[in-house]
DNA sequence: CGAAAAAAGATTGAGTGCAATTTAATTGTC
DNA sequence: GACAATTAAATTGCACTCAATCTTTTTTCG
């Protein structure tokens, strides 16, 4: 019994690397007045403009509590529209203004100095990637 | 240009892994009442108890503005006494109720869940706790 | 000793995340 | 066509995280 400590815990190592990006993340989206979670949304806008929440949140694993909010404030900062979906009321669809799609540009910075803090080799970096995301599938399809 | 999506990053398979842990620990834990942080301190308590505020702190890479408050929670519900330290004034030392300490057998049950959710054999499992530990240290050295 | 610097917590305000509920629109079914 | 069930967002309330600031206490050093 309590012979183990938190970095013993797998769960606490993802915890606390979670927190290491988002702190690394911190002031180079600063910069852009951004930050992580809507980061995020504008990397799946830049890739396909006009989402609408759902498929947003889908992408994001996150529901409408929480981009309700945070797409008002992208919106608020002037870089997305909301726009009800005139062919289904229900939707609303999300799409780029011109200062929105801009800021993909200064985003190539942010990418490269985090791949330099990141630090690891290509090869190494997609192994990660991989057992993080079967990690994650696997966690989720315990809940669901 | 914006040809790379969400998954293609690990810091977004990171981000999502952590989701995925706190929401499969959330109805684990609620049997208890506790939220997912709360169960890391008395875990880091159940180890060590009587430990300040700071240390905790070091130890979770959080800082009083989190834990203050978390801790006031937690001293609401019952589990944690916090106490000034005498030799010290600014020092505060938390230290563990009974039924704060008769958690720890409850929590059994939800390490033995978590586990299996988990579904990764020891070696694979402590080589990605290692790599996610070296990788949240290498975050945390470019950033202070 | 006495003032400046440092350290430990607490506080405030903003953003995120989620459960639970609500509202409005669409779909399914009789 | 009408009514129930479903779906998409929005809303509310609570907890977590962090930056910035403040208070109190201790340490440092002239």
């Amino acid at each position: 019994m309590s012979t183990f400590c938190l970095d013993d815990m797998i769960c606490f190592a993802v915890y606390s690397a979670e927190h290491a990006f988002t702190r690394a993340y911190r002031p180079l989206l600063k910069a852009l007045d951004l930050t992580y979670p809507q980061y995020l949304i504008l990397i799946l806008l830049w890739k396909t403009d006009g989402q609408s929440v759902k498929a947003l949140g889908e992408q994001m694993h996150l529901d409408s509590g929480t981009l309700t909010p945070l797409l008002k404030r992208l919106e608020a900062a002037g870089h997305v529209r909301r726009v009800r979906n005139a062919a289904d009321e229900r939707v609303v669809n999300i799409s780029l203004t011109e200062t929105g799609r801009a800021l993909q540009v200064k985003a190539q910075e942010v990418l490269a100095s985090m791949g330099a803090a990141i630090g690891l080799c290509d090869e190494e970096r997609e192994e990660l990637r991989l057992q993080m995301i079967e990690l994650r599938d696997r966690l989720n399809s315990v809940v669901a």
